[in-house]
RNA sequence: UCCGGCGUAGCUCAAUGGUAGAGCGGGUGACUGUUAAUCACUAGGUUACAGGUUCGAGCCCUGUCGCCGGAGCCA
């Protein structure tokens, strides 16, 4: 009875005879020999059967992609198989044998593949974005546990609603309207008023009607919350926070960024200390002249760069015209399609670009800043910033106003770079019981379902605050993402619950 | 909610208002080392749905539905 390997391990098992179990990734067959090309999450390994055994060869040459299966036979080493090794069949048991798997090696539409999510998951593009999905929270809990923060776990179901009644998931619970959490954070700052560090980590719900590339009605926050700690020291978790995740992603994952066709480069970057600015700062930059010019070359460069993608599209259609063989064919008007997706971006870029200059150009102190504008801010810089002071109108109202301007209020936003959008929010917590009062009141906001809160002011206050980080918008930028859907296994996207 | 784009074979896409097509995938056959193998043959259609204009509509017009991503809002 030869041992069941995983297929990463083959490469120890040279010359042995073992088993392996996976799911048919693809296969290709000559007259008087078949390769399977087997998947089992650990790797691909291309399997070998010859005419000369005919039953193996016919039950080879008739599966269908994804069928699973256990395949035996000797490893031997050979460069054309994907691991290096490959296997050269000796016993082939079909589990189940598959036919017509929908989705095949090629090209297809993200609706087809949303529609499929659940078969989606098996293509190496996507087992790849999980894994490093796994590996960043593995880094941000490290993180955590390694500074003594404890985990606890906060309720997903909330009554009334804290803020903005219309951006949560109404649930009935035995007759009452309850919510489905936006966040953790009230009830972290009660634990960490018993534990000291700690931090949560769970799924939260918006139900804002928001169609972006980065937009998810549930997604995984990560959220600290640190009694004592006043906004410089938040400042400092947050990038220690977002390092050790980066520098995870670097170390473990290098080979499924690689995949991902991720610049390690740009990750390589991110290291202490982020630039920070005020929010004054910020409205300042995007008032000044020299970003203007700065941002009009760009445009500049931007429609040259557009100029050369045009001829290159119609050297690539011209290609296309003189392809013989259907694959290249294909493959020709896969790229001539990519190229297309380009340059229609590009163009809504350049059409865009005079418009957010006029509104950086007149963006007024006090306005909170729009996609458009933090796009502005984070590309002015190659690692992600941290804004800090936020005009307090425009805040919750448990966030801390400063003791220098009562105007603005001790909070933190973190930018990721490349116009990944904000990945962190958080600020440091009003901890006076009557400046809260005052700032619920003024929200219109009734107290009643909020006395459990204001104890935490009542029974040795002290000054304390977190922040949370938005898993999906992190793996999206690490990974290099167009859009957020990839990032998680499930998306829940408005207008879409299936599968 | 608003703005814009799209909807043709299982998939990805073609088709001046005038005979609905290609590649992939499926099926059959050929081929001893393939890498999205290749070659030959073959099946496959209510052009999203409902109206309208026209001698004639996949194409033009109206409405409905679905999808996409942008604004607002947010991580």
């Amino acid at each position: 009875m030869a041992d069941t390997v995983s297929i990463r391990s083959l490469q120890e098992r040279l010359e042995q005879v073992v088993s392996i179990r996976g799911w048919l990734y693809g296969k290709r067959s000559g007259g008087r020999i078949a390769f399977l090309l087997v998947r089992d999450g650990t790797g691909l390994c291309q399997c070998v059967v010859e005419a000369a055994q005919a039953e193996l060869f016919s039950a080879a040459e008739s599966l269908g992609q994804e069928s699973s299966l256990m395949v035996t036979g000797r490893v031997r080493a050979d460069s054309r198989s994907p691991g290096g090794a490959e296997l050269a069949v000796t016993g082939l048991q079909v589990l189940q044998s598959a036919s017509d798997y929908p989705i095949s090696r090629k090209a297809h539409g993200t609706d087809f593949l949303m529609e499929h999510r659940h078969l989606w998951l098996r293509s190496p593009r996507q087992a790849a974005i999980l894994r490093v999905r796994h590996t960043l929270i593995r880094a941000a809990r490290r993180y955590f546990d390694d500074h003594g923060f404890t985990l606890v776990d906060t309720p997903i179901l909330s009554p009334g609603a804290a803020e903005g009644a219309g951006t949560l998931f109404p649930v009935d619970y035995f007759g009452d309207t309850v919510y489905l959490a936006q966040t953790g954070q009230l009830y972290l700052e009660a634990a960490a008023m018993a534990l000291g560090r700690v931090y949560c980590f769970g799924p939260t719900f918006r139900a804002e009607k928001s169609k972006t590339r980065r937009h998810l009605a549930e997604f995984w926050m990560i959220e600290p919350e640190i009694a004592f700690a006043e906004l410089p020291e938040l400042m400092t978790w947050a990038e220690g926070l977002v390092c050790a995740m980066v520098g995870a992603a670097l170390s473990e994952r290098r080979e499924e960024l690689a995949l991902l066709g991720r610049n390690p480069a740009a990750l390589e970057r991110i290291a202490p200390p982020f630039p920070r600015l005020t929010y004054s700062q910020a409205v300042d930059l995007l008032r000044d002249p020299a970003l203007h010019r700065k941002l009009e070359q760009e445009l500049e460069a931007d429609r040259a760069r557009l100029k050369t993608l045009i001829p290159e599209l119609a050297a690539l259609d011209e290609q296309l015209s003189r392809a013989r063989q259907g694959w290249q064919q294909d493959k020709l008007a896969q790229q001539a399609a990519d190229l297309r997706e380009r340059i229609r971006d590009l163009e809504a870029q350049v059409a865009q670009r005079p418009i957010h200059i006029e509104h950086a150009r007149n963006f007024a102190w006090g306005e909170d800043f729009g996609g458009d504008e933090e796009t502005i801010i984070s590309r002015q810089f190659d690692r992600p910033v941290l804004i800090t002071e936020y005009p307090r109108r425009i805040k919750a109202f448990y966030m801390k106003p400063s003791p220098a301007n009562p105007d603005v209020v001790l909070n933190l936003d973190m930018l990721a770079p490349e116009g990944y959008g904000e990945i962190i929010g958080g600020s440091q917590r009003e901890d006076d019981l009557a400046a809260l009062r005052q700032r619920m009141a003024e929200e219109g906001m009734n107290p009643a379902p909020y006395e459990w809160y204001l104890d935490l002011r009542r029974y040795g206050s002290v000054p304390h605050g977190g922040f949370g980080l938005g898993l999906e918008r992190t793996v999206a930028w690490i990974c290099g993402l167009k859009h957020i859907r990839e990032t998680i296994p499930f998306p829940r996207l408005m207008g879409r619950i299936y599968p």
